[in-house]
DNA sequence: TGCATTTCTTAATCTAGATTAATGGAGATG
DNA sequence: CATCTCCATTAATCTAGATTAAGAAATGCA
């Protein structure tokens, strides 16, 4: 848990926690301030539509924090599921202690660069969503996230892509 | 400048400068460290892709800070050109001066909720952008910013939502 | 091991939104 | 004020990707 304790320090109370293959870790509809660690395994951040269709946000593999800060900062009802796609060991925290609480300058320091850098990464996913084709975004998603294809399932990536499975099938067995 | 100063301090070295409509402040293909906070008038930041076709990516008006965190962070040139829509006040200062100086503990804290607020907003543009149709969008926008419309040509908002501004002006036309 | 369920693929349609093109206004500029 | 360029609108096509459907492959479970 070495990457961790340097994000949050050790004063930080957190939850370790174990979870099966597709195990749901939180719903949706929650007000909730937890950020959840992946120390192993690898979790996903999902939407569900009025038309009960899925839209994955995010893949959280190894030392990767997933939190819905939209919920977080505005207080209210996640939109946002999370659920395991492996078994996985999760670190669950409070985001308040992590963000504003008595933490050090260094630690605040750390977590603004974090910060910064996922909001290049949203950046970077608006703009290819508003620009990119289905198969430029999914090239896009192969060099970016070149691990995650052999871990996730064909039809996750495509939600992820905004896509249905049909087209990313189609466009897999194009190249 | 009250609100301002009341993110970035006084110690901060920062430049205050007035541009004309349609002016570029800052152009695509830049490695900069600036950050751009509008004291009067409405901006936006665009991309353009490969066809020569613009993107919005967000208008900024009074009291919004608009940055290219993407380049900023991963340090590479900025993909975003950053223009005037009105004539506007702007005062440009160092994202590094911002982020990670020697600021104190209550400043770090109150750029970290700023972060935060802005990964929110992304986290939602992302699904919408991923969900919803080119209607419900433009709704969206409308409820989100009510005053923009006003002062933000039709084929700028287009722009922003992804779509056409012939599809815009179609959907604008129905209801 | 065998059955059930879920996932992937292929193919035939359908549709939201893109593209193209033409028109009438609205601002800018001399 | 006359010309010019840019904008918004409407309408006719076109197309990327959605939907539907059905069979094949993989996976889970008793």
């Amino acid at each position: 848990m070495d990457f961790l304790t340097e994000i949050i320090g050790t004063d930080t109370k957190a939850i370790h926690k174990k979870f099966k293959k597709k195990e749901i870790i939180q719903k949706q509809g929650v007000v909730s301030k937890n950020a959840f660690y992946v120390k192993k395994g690898l979790i996903r951040s999902y939407s569900v539509d009025e038309k009960g269709k899925e839209h994955i946000f995010m893949f959280g593999s190894e030392d990767w924090i997933i939190a819905d800060l939209e919920s977080n900062v505005f207080n209210k009802p996640t939109e946002l599921c999370i659920e395991t796609i492996e078994d996985s060991e999760i670190v669950i925290f409070n985001i308040d202690d992590f963000n504003y609480a008595e933490s050090s300058k260094e630690k605040l320091q750390k977590n603004s660069k974090l910060l910064a850098r996922r909001i290049g990464s949203l950046q970077r996913r608006v703009i290819q969503l508003m620009s990119s084709s289905a198969k430029e975004r999914y090239q896009m998603f192969l060099e970016a996230y070149p691990l995650l294809p052999n871990r996730v399932p064909q039809k996750m990536i495509a939600s992820y892509l905004g896509i249905t499975p049909e087209v990313l099938s189609k466009i897999r067995g194009e190249s």
